[in-house]
DNA sequence: ACCTGAACACCGTTCAAGT
DNA sequence: ACCTGAACACCGTTCAAGT
């Protein structure tokens, strides 16, 4: 795995590799170098040290999304159609949103979905400030789900029912409800209705 | 600070504070005993190792969290009071529901104010598949939005305008949206807007 | 310019031994 | 029942030394 010299692309794929599979933790520059079948302190060289061989990793993640085309009709299916490639996209590299997350760099992965995001809201109606904040509302949204979708599949697996849930006056009058409150929640659902419900509602204040 | 007996409770307090104070990754095995003022190995002693100190303290942290009481006349500003106060509480202990969050557990720490959510949606008119899932984007929506603050908040600083929103045909048309977008995002405005706007989709949907 | 091994200071964890 | 020190296998990182 190592015929010619060690290359400072070569350390970043492999490690990319290490991360997507197993996760940050996964990553030890032993571990690496190992991999690379080269001595530890040469991957030191190339890129620094952990911390900024992570850095390099989000980096390329953050410019590896490109710009995102919305689809529909109506500004309000266009953006959810924008927030669901978006959601799709960021799922494909649950490890590493995490990390451009702890970085502090979410805005820079939202810059390209942003500027179709804008153009959305202004055809909608929405101007200046309320504008600005309907866009952001969806980028939070969109982030902040995929977040905690992340979360749960890394996970061990949410431990269901050791304190199952109550029994209230609602849930006896609804069973269906009861029910309902009792299966796991189905993502992709509930990703959809939850963003409609949004973009509807923040687009309406445009017509008045 | 070890005048008596080294005790679990003591030893999960020192451990709470830590993560508290500096994260997780501040709390070491060996720092904690010295901060006790013991061997390391009597640590392990009282809780078995690090990751099941963790989870003890994850659960400490989920037993904390009591019911939340709603405040409002409207089903809708009812649940958004809830949302703004399960905020609060999370946002004053950002490191242990991240760790909530990374073992799954972030169901349980909801289950109190998932009952309050479940009576106002059912006073909203909501019934069965539909209020659970209205339950569930509210519940969504301010974990998800804690979670971006968090990371945020942790994070050194978003680095901001290294690569500068674009100027774009609809920015350019609007400068009052334009400025609004280069300013940092005013969480607690957001959060109310984006909560409000959700809820009051999602109820309208009760009416129909 | 690039790679190496040795060494340092730090981890979590185990285990046999103490009282 | 509770605490201890020594030891193991792992980290990230530095540094002087090689070519």
């Amino acid at each position: 795995m190592s015929r010619t010299v060690l290359t400072r692309e070569q350390v970043l794929e492999a490690a990319d590799d290490l991360v997507r599979q197993h996760g940050p933790d996964a990553l030890t520059m032993r571990g690496l170098a190992a991999r690379l079948g080269t001595a530890v302190t040469s991957i030191y060289w190339h890129v620094g040290n952990r911390e900024s061989l992570l850095d390099a990793l989000v980096e390329r993640t953050v410019e590896e999304m490109g710009a995102i085309q919305p689809t529909g009709r109506t500004p309000a299916t266009r953006i959810v159609s924008v927030a669901r490639r978006l959601r799709g996209e960021l799922h494909a590299r649950p490890h590493l949103i995490a990390m451009v997350h702890e970085r502090g760099l979410t805005e820079r992965v939202f810059l390209p979905a942003q500027r179709a995001l804008v153009r959305e809201a202004h055809t909608a109606g929405l101007r200046g400030a309320r504008a600005a904040e309907a866009v952001r509302a969806v980028q939070f949204q969109v982030v902040g789900f995929v977040l905690v979708e992340c979360a749960r599949g890394l996970a061990p697996a949410e431990t269901p029912g050791r304190e199952r849930p109550r029994k209230t006056a609602s849930t006896r009058k609804d069973p269906a409800l009861a029910r309902a409150l009792a299966r796991p929640a189905d993502p992709d659902r509930l990703f959809t209705a939850s963003m409609r419900a949004l973009v509807k509602s923040l687009l309406a204040q445009g017509g008045t």
